[in-house]
DNA sequence: GTATTTGCAAAATGTTTGCAGCTGC
DNA sequence: GCAGCTGCAAACATTTTGCAAATAC
């Protein structure tokens, strides 16, 4: 899990995407992955800054605006904004998920069935609207942090 | 529907509240509440300020963003944000409800049940979290608005 | 070699704060 | 009358854009 984005197989699928689309793979690119690999919790954009400069000082932050926006479009990393509106990001498995966020400590546990569809099929029904997404998170305190 | 802060009893259960806590019915306050009353989209402050200075072209913008966050705070109103990350606001009835938001016209449709308690009980005894809340939100589009 | 990407500076956007004067009650 | 509220200007925080130099492949 901590090395999603390290594991070899999963880099080289990352690296695929990009070239399938035109991107390329750059050295940038390659550390911001790795803070995000590296981090359970959910990172603020100056957070992946911070820690991408501890691996390469002369990163600039408009590159991690970018890079985060590429990845969010490719479908590798989440955008996620809590009651305070902050863009937070984290890193997103395939497939349909949704996190389950410490208010405390910002960790992020991805889990997959959110059992939403009887919901949105009686409210497409009753309302006329065709559904198609729905934004979900559920936030509380892991264990560390109940104390 | 439309006129939810309008009607008088709803006008002064707000005033009553407001009053419980020190706070002041003002005419600002009450031109954005109408504002909102009369709105069934969702609203960028922007909106709201542009929709309420028809009625009284003196307010000024941070009166609108502190009035807002006043409502939010009293559970009067909801913020919301989608993807875009941009704050936008509607009205909330009493108890617990979500909405159901239109991508095309933001047109937003208050909803009560969630049917979320087995899935976040079944997460906290999977994963030790204390589950105290849970950002939903489904969005689609209206039957105005799938043409 | 060439198209993409980077990093800087600057601009744009969105929101909050300090404060003097105004208003609700 | 006095606490709370407003509106202005200014500060602040965050994100985007234009562009020349660097880079991936």
């Amino acid at each position: 899990l901590k090395q999603y984005f390290n594991k070899s197989r999963n880099m080289k699928h990352v690296i695929q995407t990009l070239r399938d689309k035109g991107y390329r793979m750059t050295q940038p690119r390659r550390t911001i992955l790795a803070v995000l690999a590296e981090s359970d919790a959910l990172l603020r954009p100056g957070e992946v800054l911070a820690r991408a400069r501890r691996h390469n000082p002369s990163l600039g932050a408009v590159t991690v605006y970018r890079t985060l926006n590429l990845l969010v479009e490719l479908g590798f990393v989440r955008c996620i904004h809590l009651e305070d509106g902050c863009a937070r990001y984290a890193r997103k498995s395939r497939g349909h998920n949704h996190h389950l966020i410490c208010i405390g400590c910002q960790a992020a546990i991805e889990f997959p069935e959110c059992g939403l569809s009887a919901l949105m099929n009686r409210l497409a029904k009753e309302t006329g609207f065709q559904i198609q997404g729905h934004i979900l998170e559920l936030v509380g305190l892991c264990p560390n942090c109940q104390h």
